[in-house]
RNA sequence: GCCGCGUUCGUCUAGUCUGGUCUAGGACGCCGGCCUCUCACGCCGGUAGCACGGGUUCAAAUCCCGUACGCGGUACCA
């Protein structure tokens, strides 16, 4: 019996563009699969592309990573034993490996210009079997002829698939998924500004660096038998494949950034970092976004996640996104949170809004709104009345409570508040409660007004801590403007 | 268009491989109730689904075929 080689994944984002959320749950499931099995988690930065290369995307990849806390074990800046991790650094490996599958006749040169694969694809489609034999390439030109333009250094080396074949491999969330070479075209291998193309820089790192599951999303699934053909040339073992399903849209439809905005959903990972989410709630939220783990659990750490994962539990079928879920999941992070962390978390967003306020009373509110909000920016954002005055009362709440009798209770309520000497949470309730007794009346005839003159609404946080944390004067400003303007 | 992959409540999923225990389970959302100074939390209850059509079988959400629909791919982009 031979022994598993092994586990060793890659997430591999090539730097066009910030990390987008699609990508950090591919990261995630290859973090998850590579700890479950004591493997190594690699970060490869796949540049070949010259033209929509973008600086800073890099940054913004480690950043996001490091955000999560998906910490791997090789990558370009920290190194490791396959170094380099950046494929621009590569590029003589892929060329020497590109002229080993021409000397195996299964690659070859091709000189066409724009033009003329403009002009194939009008009147063919694809290059491909029929038609690389009457395009300008080494199987068609002289040696002396293909001699010559090799000189002249403008040439690309395509993939040379087999006339007829059935192109099988094994998906560890599909099953068996089989093309017919017919299918798959003479892929560009090497560009010819000498950068390997995607499909070559793959293979070849994935063989050196000893990748054992190559977890990516399914938008790889048809460029495979590619990949596959090209292991077979070379004599290497395939690694696993596993193809995630897509993040869709909760229309259904792809998650375009236009639509992405319009829904409120951010696209990017930095965007949840902006936007006050919890990196571990996020992570929690992604991992049952194509996973579940077969219990009715769904709160888990990431170690716990680590400890339930499984491939074989990921589906198959594409994944729209659920906002609504991704709140649920963080709001369940915001309770867990002492209230330290909350204040020193929600400090920030508080400013953003323009509002100063002390550390100590910072934590007051904080206690007040943890299980109220479900993101972290609105202790802020859903409870300005902490500070600052209402500029109009709500109207459902004002005709639900403010009754005749109100605005003569409030302005009584304020009275006795005046005259008091500590402003906390019991005595305000003393006050509010002899009031009541003294006029006869239900304590909720004063709680609800007093509620909606301070907050100007008819829900939030128990009235007295409420009022507590509002303070003494605007308490008793609040109250009589209220009185003054409901009547 | 062609090729590939997919299809269980609105959404994420369990169940499908190893057909009966599934009058299909959980969660988000939504609705109702309890708690309660309100809201939220929490708890209790409800809503809603095997895409469709054939077949195989004593028996199909589960196996097979077809159709529909969705997504992906079809670049010297990844």
């Amino acid at each position: 019996m031979t022994a598993d080689p092994p586990v060793r994944v890659r997430f591999a984002p090539s730097p066009t563009g910030r990390l987008h959320i699609g990508g950090l749950r591919t990261a995630l499931y290859n973090y998850l699969f590579a700890r479950k099995h004591g493997g190594d988690f690699v970060l490869r930065i796949e540049d070949t592309d010259q033209a929509r290369y973008e600086p800073g995307a890099e940054d913004d990849i480690r950043e996001a990573l490091a955000w999560v806390g998906l910490e791997y074990d090789e990558g370009p800046e920290e190194g490791g034993e396959f170094a380099p991790y950046r494929q621009s650094e590569r590029s003589d490996l892929y060329r020497e490996y590109a002229e080993r599958l021409i000397e195996a006749d299964r690659a070859y040169y091709a000189f066409d210009t724009e033009a003329e694969l403009e002009e194939m694809r009008e009147d063919h489609g694809a290059y491909d079997v029929t038609t690389r034999r009457h395009m300008r390439n080494s199987l068609t030109l002289s040696d002396d002829e293909v001699e010559r333009l090799l000189e002249e250094d403008d040439f690309v080396v395509r993939l040379k698939v087999p006339r007829q074949a059935s192109i099988h491999f094994d998906d560890v969330i599909r099953g068996g998924v089989s093309f017919d070479a017919s299918e798959v075209d003479d892929q560009v291998l090497l560009k010819s500004d000498g950068m390997p193309t995607y499909h070559l820089a793959n293979i070849v790192d994935d063989h050196l660096m000893d990748i054992s599951h190559v977890i990516r999303g399914e938008e790889w699934l048809s460029s495979t038998p590619k990949h596959v053909l090209m292991y077979e040339a070379l004599g290497w073992e395939p690694p696993a494949f596993a193809h995630l399903p897509l993040i869709l849209s909760p229309n259904g439809g792809k998650l375009s950034k236009r639509d992405a905005n319009q829904l409120g959903i951010p696209v990017y990972v930095g965007d949840y970092r902006t936007d006050g989410y919890e990196p571990a709630a996020l992570l929690n939220f992604l991992a049952l976004l194509g996973w579940g783990p077969g219990t009715d659990e769904e709160l888990f750490s990431l170690d716990e996640m680590t400890q339930a994962f499984s491939l074989d539990r990921v589906g198959a079928s594409g994944v729209q996104f659920d906002l609504d879920k991704l709140r649920w999941v963080n709001e369940h992070y915001v309770r867990a949170l002492s209230i330290d962390e909350l204040a020193q978390k929600a400090r920030p967003y508080v400013e953003a809004e323009g509002y100063e306020v002390s550390d100590e009373r910072l934590r007051t509110i904080c206690e007040l709104v943890q299980d109220r909000i479900q993101v972290v920016p609105e202790v802020a954002t859903d409870n300005r009345y902490f500070f600052e005055a209402p500029d109009e009362y709500e109207e459902a709440g004002v005709e639900k409570r403010w009754k005749d009798a109100s605005a003569d209770l409030l302005l009584a309520y304020a009275e006795r508040l005046e005259a008091v000497d500590t402003f906390d949470t019991d005595t305000v309730e003393t006050e509010l409660r002899d009031l009541a007794e003294e006029k006869d009346v239900g304590a909720g005839a004063v709680i609800h007004p007093a509620r909606l003159a301070v907050s100007g609404r008819s829900y939030g946080p128990g009235v007295f801590g409420l009022l507590a944390a509002v303070g003494k004067d605007a308490c008793i400003r609040r109250m009589r403007r209220a009185a003054e303007v409901l009547g």
